[in-house]
RNA sequence: GCCCCCGUCGACUAGCGGCCUAGGUCACGGCCCUUUCAAGGCCGUAGCACGGGUUCGAAUCCCGUCGGGGGCACCA
């Protein structure tokens, strides 16, 4: 039988970071597998704003590059095939009316056992079961009946999910028995903390993938950080493209503890995917990445600019803060000008105005003076870009041009030695 | 309260009885490189929750304690 499994979030927004793992891995299992990989919407009502949060989720996984197999199912379609098959258990004493409710009747003694394929063999008392609604009093069906069953009706042969949905598998184990179905294999994968250790919340940071999105990070980058996050490969192995995070998956190197989103790993793995793709790719993707951003700067200045900073910055959206200087005049920072005119004067002779000859008269300059390069560049640098850092200096200039360069070290250096005031 | 699950450096993890003086990565510290910031190179700090067993031998197996998480709805 061909691998079927499907990741069923429910519709209450944008897909969070702990559901997109949930559906990288379900997703991973299948394509490892040659199966098949389908979206489940887990609704109870209608309203637009699950028609909006489906769309999003959709468009989130499409940006993850989970592709989906066959038609998005809802939930609630199946409404009416889940009162009649509570109907049916009513019929076989296997449930009862109760006020209105169909309620499934559980085992009193006994256990019902599992074999998870990540974590192990679970056993659960009976007696702590109870008698649970499968279809309420004004005939929607409950969570645990219609999951299970749709498992059923879509032929899934693996369920992935997270672990807190472990103490629902007995319920949905009984229920399936009740029906006489084949039970799906079970995988629980852990969860995902905040920084504390506590559920992952929002003081702990960005918690959609679309924000992660919003801030620059690219695909490839976060999918191999979550593929880290309960599962590895082996003791070395970190930074594996997606065709080789298929070939490797296996549920059996999920781990059974919960992980906590680490935000510093996650960019530093941005910034080596960053800085491995090819020059152009990267001005591409930084040019897409303004534009969705809302930011209207010229794009053949964004594509000059792209190669100063591909070395220098983790996220695309460190981009606007990093050399935005060179799409507008910066506020004028406070710095010692007193090098400025001489080297104004100096630059004024360059020509053609290029970083390398820039930064040899610029050496020259400093070597003249008798000050160290640093002491030399720094102020030019504060006075051009307005900012202690920033991407080479030398190149800037030269993609500024020789005049605005000149206009932005003139407007400083006016200040003279003191140079603290802004104009 | 009851039930289930989990427990290796600050974080993600490797480890499935001897290869462990516990490995890798991020973060952190130091040094080097250097026009700033990064990147890169070298070095370093730091961990098997605790207590009992089992065994010639335990991070690895068993029990208990403690700690953390999840769940106990006509929510999903």
């Amino acid at each position: 039988m061909p691998v079927r499994v499907r990741f069923a979030p429910s519709p209450t927004g944008y897909l969070h970071v702990g559901g997109a793992r949930t559906a990288l891995f379900n997703w991973l299992f299948a394509r490892h597998e040659g199966g098949e990989f389908h979206l489940r919407i887990e609704n109870t009502d209608t309203s637009r704003e699950v028609a909006e949060a489906v769309g999003q989720i959709q468009e989130t996984l499409r940006w993850l590059g989970l592709d989906l197999d066959g038609e998005v199912t809802i939930q609630l379609d199946r409404m009416e095939r889940a009162q009649e098959v509570g109907q049916q258990l009513v019929a076989e004493g296997k449930a009862y009316e109760d006020e209105g409710a169909i309620r499934f009747r559980m085992p009193n003694e006994g256990v019902t056992v599992w074999e998870d394929v990540v974590l192990g063999r679970i056993e659960y008392p009976n007696e702590k079961l109870e008698d649970l609604v499968l279809v309420r009093s004004d005939g929607r069906p409950t969570y645990n009946f219609v999951s299970p069953l749709e498992d059923v009706l879509d032929g899934i042969t693996h369920v992935i999910r997270a672990q807190d949905h472990v103490s629902n598998t007995p319920k949905q184990l009984q229920i399936l028995k009740a029906l006489g179905a084949e039970l799906p294999v079970y995988a629980h994968v852990p969860l995902l903390n905040g920084a504390d250790g506590r559920k992952l919340s929002k003081r702990h940071g960005a918690l959609t993938v679309e924000e992660f999105r919003a801030e620059g990070y690219i695909p490839e980058a976060f999918v191999n950080f979550l593929a880290l996050l309960g599962w590895s490969y082996d003791d070395h192995t970190e930074i594996m493209s997606r065709k080789e995070l298929v070939e490797r998956f296996t549920l059996e190197r999920v781990g059974k503890s919960a992980a906590i989103f680490d935000y510093d790993k996650l960019r530093h793995l941005n910034g080596v995917y960053l800085r491995a793709l090819p020059p152009d790719e990267y001005a591409d993707r930084l040019v897409a990445y303004l534009r969705e951003r809302g930011y209207d700067w010229d794009e053949q200045r964004i594509r000059e600019a792209a190669p100063l900073v591909q070395e220098k910055i983790a996220t695309l959206g460190e981009f606007p803060d990093f050399a935005g200087f060179l799409f507008a005049r910066p506020e004028p920072a406070a710095t010692d000008g007193a090098v400025l005119p001489a080297a104004a004067e100096t630059l004024e002779q360059v020509e053609p105005f290029e970083a390398e000859r820039i930064e040899a008269a610029l050496r020259d300059l400093a070597e003249r003076l008798g000050l160290k390069p640093r002491d030399a560049f720094q102020p030019i640098r504060l006075a051009v870009t307005g900012s202690p850092v920033s991407p080479g200096l030398f190149e800037s200039l030269e993609l500024l041009g020789k005049e605005e360069s000149l206009v932005r070290m003139g407007g400083t250096g006016r200040g003279g030695a003191s140079g603290s005031s802004a104009r």
